[in-house]
DNA sequence: GAGAGATCTGGTAGCGCTATCATTTCAAGT
DNA sequence: ACTTGAAATGATAGCGCTACCAGATCTCTC
C-alpha cells in the first residue's frame, strides 16, 4: 500500500495565507486577492465574504510575496546623514505621513556624514526594490550615483539644488542663503562678519557664498570657525569663545544651524554679551524652539514639511504612473528677522 | 509550422537575478547563493567567479524573493509616537546602527500621541513579516498587543516597564523616577513643588508619583500644568508664566521633557528669575544640550542609546535563533545634578 | 583498498502573491 | 434573435530566491 508522501519538507511562515480566505470564503485565490486590492471589479457578494473571512482568520497579506510578485514594494527608503542631527526631522515626518496616506511605508537609513557605510546602505536600500529613494541632504559618491541610476528606482534628492541631479530634486539653494544672509546683516548695518559652521558640504558652500558676498559688500574678511558636523550647543558656546577671545571684533554671528545659534546665544549670555545690541546672530533651519528663544533667533527658514510632502508626491506619482510635471522644485527659503539681529 | 509560444506575459523588474549571475559564473543558481550568502560551504573557486560575476553584472540581490523563501526579511520595524520629539532619536539611532552591523534594516514607522492609525500601521508592519518589532514607548491597545502576538513577531518593548510585557523589554520605572526626582529636591532644600508634563501617559505616571512622594515628604501640594504633547520650548515658557501669574510661590519646576524645561528657564530668564537661587528646574531626557546650557540643566539621564542597543541585541539573537538570558531589563536612570538646582 | 565520512554541487519544489490570459454571465444594441 | 461587449470569476504561470534532499568528489581510517 502506497504512503502519501511525506509532505516533502519546507514549513512556511505557518500563518494564515490569502489560500486559507478564499478557501473560507469559497472562492478562488485570485478572486479574494481581487477583493482586497481592487474591490471595485468584485461582486458585493464576495467583497463580503471574504471581509468577512480576512476578519475571522485575522489575515495579515504578506507584502514581501505581493511585492515580489507585482515589482510594487510599497516601500520607500529615506537616507538621511543621521537622524539626531534635527534639521531633517521635519521632513521625514512629513515624508512618512504623506506615505502613509498612500499606503506606503518608509524605511530608514543612516549614511552617516562620513560616507563610509554608504555603499553597504545602498545595497541594502536597493535590495529591497523600494518605490522610491529619499536622499536628504547626501551629497552621493559617484559610485552612488551610479548604481542608483542602475536600479531604476526613482530618486529624490532634496535639500540641495544640483544641475545634475540624478532624478528628482526639491531643495534650495545653499549659495543664495549664504548671499542673502549677508546682505540681511549688511542691510542692519552689521559690519564685521563671522561664522560659525559644521564641516559638512552644504554648509561649506553656504559660508563660502556668505564670504564672498562680505567681501563684495566691501567688508572685512570673514572670520571662520568650522566645528564637526552633527553640530551641538556645545560647539556654539567654544565657537563663540574662541571668537571673543582672540581676532578682531566682531558684530555678528551666522550659525549653520540653530543649535549652534543657540550655543553662540548661550555663551554670549554667560559673558554678558547684549544680543542683538552687541552681537548680531543668525541661525539656519528654524527650528521648532527658535522663535521663543529668548532673545527669539533670527534664523533661516526652510519649509522642511513642503520638501517632505512634495518629495512624496513625486515618489507616489512616480509608482502610480502619473505623470511628472517639474522635476526639478526650487522651493526658496525665508529669513525670518527676529530679535537676535 | 508551429509559432514559439509567445513568452507568455510577464516582464519581470528588468534586473539582473541570481540566474544571470550563476550562468555568467558557470555554476547552478543554488550555487551562487550559497557562494553570496554562505561563502564558507563553497569553494574558492566557486567564490572567486561568482565575485567576478557579481562584479560584472552589478548584481543587487533581491532581498524580497529572498526573504519569502527564506522567511527572514532582515528588516527590523520601529515604531515611535512621532519622529521629531527628540526624546526618542538616540534610541532610534542607536537601534538603526546596532542592527545595520548584522545586517537589519530599519524600518520607521509613526504611531502618533493619538494612536488613531496604529491599526493601519501594525497591518502594514507586520505585513512585511519583520524580524522583529521595537516599540519605543508606545501605550499598545488591547488590539494591538493581540495583533502583535497573534504574528508570532518578536517585539521589543522599551522605555518602560510593565508587569505584562508582551514579549522582550528595556526600560525604567516612570514611577520611580517621578519619587526620585521630589526626594532629590527635598534634599536639595526645596519645598514647593510644580509639575510641568506633556499629557503623554508616561509623563503623567512620573508626574503622579512625584506627587505622591512629594505628599508623603509632607509638602504642600504639587501644582501641575499639563501641555500638549509633543513637547515644545513655547509649552515651557507658557507653563512657567502661567505657574507664576497665578497661585502660591514655587521654588522647584520638575518637566517632563529637556525641551520644556529650556522653556521654563528661558521664560525664568526674560523674568529676571535667577535659577537657581530663586527656582530650581529638573528636566527629563538629559538631551544632548542640556550640559551646555547656562545654568547648565539638571535633569534625569536615560540611556537611549544602550536602550536601542540592547533591542537590537534582543531581536538579533531571537532572529539567530540564539537562547535570551533574561527578557526583560530594567536599565535604571540617574538625575544628573549640575546648575539648574 | 573498501567503507565511512566530510565536503562540495546540483535538482526540485515551493515561499505567498499577482499579471496575464481565458472563460463565463448577463445586460444592452440593432 | 444574435452579435457585442462589459463585468465577474477562475486557471495558469511565474516573481527571484532558498530549504531540502540527493548525488558527486574527495579525504581519511583500519
Amino acid at each position: 500500500m502506497k504512503q502519501v508522501p511525506p509532505r516533502r519538507g519546507r514549513r512556511g511562515s505557518g500563518a494564515v495565507t490569502l489560500h486559507d480566505v478564499a478557501k473560507l470564503a469559497g472562492v478562488a485565490p485570485i478572486t479574494a486577492s481581487r477583493a482586497l486590492n481592487k474591490p471595485e471589479q468584485v461582486s458585493d457578494e464576495v467583497r463580503k465574504k471574504v471581509g468577512e473571512a480576512v476578519a475571522r482568520t485575522g489575515y495579515v497579506p504578506n507584502l514581501l510575496a505581493g511585492g515580489l510578485a507585482s515589482t510594487r514594494s510599497k516601500l520607500v527608503a529615506a537616507v538621511v546623514p543621521t537622524i539626531s542631527g534635527p534639521v531633517f526631522l521635519e521632513t521625514v515626518q512629513a515624508l512618512t505621513e504623506a506615505l502613509a496616506e498612500h499606503g506606503y511605508q518608509l524605511m530608514l537609513g543612516q549614511a552617516g556624514y562620513v560616507g563610509s557605510r554608504e555603499d553597504a546602505l545602498l545595497e541594502a536600500i536597493i535590495g529591497r526594490r523600494p518605490d522610491g529613494i529619499v536622499l536628504t541632504g547626501i551629497m552621493h559618491s559617484a559610485e552612488g550615483r551610479r548604481r542608483l541610476l542602475a536600479s531604476g528606482i526613482p530618486v529624490v534628492e532634496t535639500w540641495d539644488l544640483t544641475p545634475t541631479p540624478i532624478d528628482m530634486l526639491v531643495g534650495f539653494s545653499h549659495v543664495e542663503v549664504g548671499r542673502a544672509v549677508a546682505e540681511f546683516l549688511h542691510t542692519k548695518g552689521r559690519r564685521r562678519f563671522a561664522v560659525v559652521a559644521g564641516d559638512d558640504e552644504r554648509a561649506t558652500r553656504r559660508l563660502g557664498a556668505f564670504q564672498a558676498a562680505a567681501l563684495g559688500l566691501g567688508l572685512p574678511p570673514v572670520q571662520a570657525i568650522v566645528v564637526p558636523a552633527p553640530t551641538t550647543l556645545k560647539s556654539g558656546r567654544s565657537a563663540l569663545a574662541e571668537l571673543m577671545d582672540g581676532g578682531p571684533k566682531i558684530d555678528a554671528v551666522f550659525c549653520s544651524s540653530d543649535l549652534l545659534a543657540l550655543g553662540v546665544l548661550t555663551e554670549a549670555q554667560a559673558r554678558s554679551i547684549a544680543v542683538p545690541e552687541r552681537l548680531a546672530i543668525v541661525g539656519f533651519g528654524d527650528l521648532e524652539f527658535a522663535a521663543d528663544l529668548h532673545p527669539a533667533l533670527t534664523t533661516v527658514h526652510i519649509n522642511g514639511t513642503a520638501i517632505g510632502r512634495q518629495a512624496a508626491q513625486f515618489i507616489v506619482d512616480r509608482a502610480e504612473g502619473h505623470p511628472i510635471g517639474q522635476s526639478v522644485i526650487d522651493i526658496g527659503f525665508s529669513i525670518v528677522d527676529r530679535q537676535s539681529t
